[in-house]
DNA sequence: TTGCAGTCAATATC
DNA sequence: GATATTGACTGCAA
């Protein structure tokens, strides 16, 4: 009966109560997809750009927005919200407070260990631990990093590095109790970090647990405590086991979160871990020096020749291939730091992280990463050219046949128009670069040498300039999703300017942001042509500084 | 189906 | 013992 009187004759949003919104909430949700299973989702997998949950958003229900909303200031930001944005902007101010308060999930953790991931509707208000990512703070999390900033990763993981290793502080340790990652993925994300703009929601999430982690200013106290704890925990069961002659469990002691519960003897399904010889490893490099994108038939031939499985091989392709465009990333970004050093009135330059970040910045900053490396070479050839001249002569030979797919590169080359919402173009900017083959992993290095890199300083200018791109982009998505933090918000609710306004400076401080980033917000959509040109402007003025004659493909 | 991103986890290396 | 490497897997998107 209720649900038939309310979606016959549903109250205006305003005259709603906070109790009586939030079957609308719900419903938003459901339309967004977002709220598959049942009630109180736990794990908000979901990749959308503004990640909501009802657990989410009953926090801001309960803390912030609503009671405020009555008056009119907030009022005016939380209601006109036909989309979900109303929401988010609702959220996202209790969720930056919630955030703000030092580093929740380092807090939980610091309990004794990570809460069960089964502890389900973790419906308290406690922050949930990092790792399970249940309730609250997980949920925050993901709101947090569909709507920050652009971050700089390589930055954060050097300082993150840094912390660590200053504080003799294990990235085990560091991954499963901050980031809820292993130690081998979280090796791998501070060897080698993707830029901002390259990864996907999912990818974000560490990197905005690793800049909370480092805005608290007790970061490395609580991960002592929790290395004190895991020591004493590990002692303990060591005692206790060595008693019940049960030796093992891996000294990963408190950690056991997720799929340790039960204690099934699981090892009997293991198989043996597939070791491939220095010769094999030779051969398949070789065969992706010719294609890096073999056909099936290629494939079960090369497996046959090495005695492989073709699993194997497919395998061995794929990770190759997106470890070495990882590899380009971070050449890229050094190059970038390197060649940057003049350009540095980047509002965003706070710091050296300009770099990295400068580097990432442009929608397809994978362009003006590799591109300027590129075009420096020769001239703006654009995504293309930068695969031509970093793809070994012989991909480039190569590359003809197995380009079968590949009309990436060129679709590169149309630039969205300002504010174009295309989900993908970010994508569609990577996907130039793995179909430019990349290059053979010894091969005579990408052409692209530290490059006076117009990109660190158009990382400037859009960061300044922002993106008006993106803020007609769907939130989350777009090719400049990097550094439409802000805009993303003025994407969202078109609703408060206050909010919209409100937001950025929140988020900043959150994440130790400038207030370039804040500056940059892009609060009024009307206002998008004019910074459009501003922007326009000003990449002229940077690629003139950059002795660039004709402007690479920067999307923005 | 195919390719990719993100991870895990076994193993290698330091 | 900590960290790096890497084969495999999952989930998603085109």
């Amino acid at each position: 009966g209720s649900v038939s009187d309310m979606l016959s004759r549903p109250k205006p949003w305003s005259k709603l109560t906070q109790k009586g919104r939030e079957p609308f909430i719900r419903m938003q949700l459901w339309l967004n997809g977002e709220l598959g299973q049942g009630v109180l989702p736990v794990q908000g997998q979901q990749q959308g750009p503004v990640l909501h949950s009802v657990t989410s958003l009953q926090d801001p229900l309960q803390q912030g927005c609503v009671s405020s909303e009555s008056t009119p200031k907030t009022s005016a930001s939380c209601s006109p919200a036909p989309e979900s944005p109303m929401s988010s902007s609702e959220s996202v101010k209790s969720l930056t407070e919630l955030v703000q308060q030092p580093c929740p999930s380092i807090e939980t953790s610091k309990d004794g260990k990570p809460p069960e991931p089964s502890d389900p509707p973790a419906s308290d208000s406690q922050p949930a631990t990092p790792l399970p990512l249940s309730g609250h703070s997980a949920l925050s999390i993901q709101e947090l990093v569909a709507m920050s900033p652009e971050l700089d990763t390589y930055g954060i993981t050097k300082r993150v590095k840094e912390v660590l290793t200053d504080n003799n502080l294990g990235q085990r340790l560091f991954g499963e109790t901050i980031l809820g990652l292993t130690q081998g993925s979280v090796s791998d994300l501070l060897a080698r970090p993707k830029p901002w703009h390259k990864l996907s929601l999912k990818g974000r999430e560490p990197f905005v647990r690793m800049q909370l982690w480092l805005n608290d200013p007790n970061n490395v106290e609580k991960l002592m405590d929790m290395k004190r704890m895991e020591k004493k925990a590990y002692m303990k069961r060591r005692h206790s086991s060595v008693s019940d002659s049960q030796p093992c469990e891996p000294p990963s002691v408190g950690i056991d979160y997720s799929q340790g519960a039960s204690p099934q003897p699981q090892h009997q399904l293991k198989k043996p871990r597939v070791v491939l010889a220095p010769e094999e490893k030779e051969a398949l490099k070789r065969a992706y020096q010719q294609k890096p994108y073999p056909s099936p038939k290629t494939i079960e031939e090369l497996a046959t020749k090495l005695n492989l499985k073709t699993s194997t091989v497919i395998n061995w392709f794929h990770n190759y291939r997106s470890r070495i465009r990882r590899e380009l990333f971070i050449e890229e970004i050094q190059a970038g730091s390197q060649g940057q050093a003049g350009a540095s009135d980047s509002p965003s330059a706070r710091s050296g992280r300009a770099a990295p970040s400068s580097e990432g910045d442009s929608c397809d900053g994978v362009e003006a990463a590799e591109g300027p490396g590129a075009a420096d070479a020769e001239e703006s050839g654009g995504p293309a050219a930068a695969a031509k001249s970093q793809g070994g002569p012989a991909e480039a030979a190569a590359a003809p046949e197995e380009r079968e797919e590949a009309p990436r590169p060129a679709e590169k080359a149309e630039p969205p128009p300002l504010g174009t919402a295309v989900p993908d173009a970010a994508a569609t900017a990577d996907e130039g670069r793995p179909r430019a083959p990349p290059p053979p992993p010894e091969g005579p290095a990408d052409g692209s040498g530290p490059v006076p890199n117009p990109a660190a300083a158009a990382a400037a200018a859009p960061a300044a300039g922002e993106d008006a791109a993106t803020s007609a982009a769907p939130p989350g998505e777009g090719p400049c999703r990097a550094r439409d933090g802000a805009d993303r918000s003025s994407a969202l609710p078109s609703t408060s300017a206050p909010a919209a306004a409100r937001r950025p400076s929140s988020l900043q401080s959150l994440f130790g942001l400038p207030e370039a980033a804040g500056a940059r917000d892009s609060r009024d959509n009307p206002l998008r042509k004019k910074k459009a040109a501003n922007l326009n402007s000003i990449i002229h003025r940077l690629e003139k500084a950059a002795s660039r004659e004709e402007p690479i493909e920067w999307e923005f």
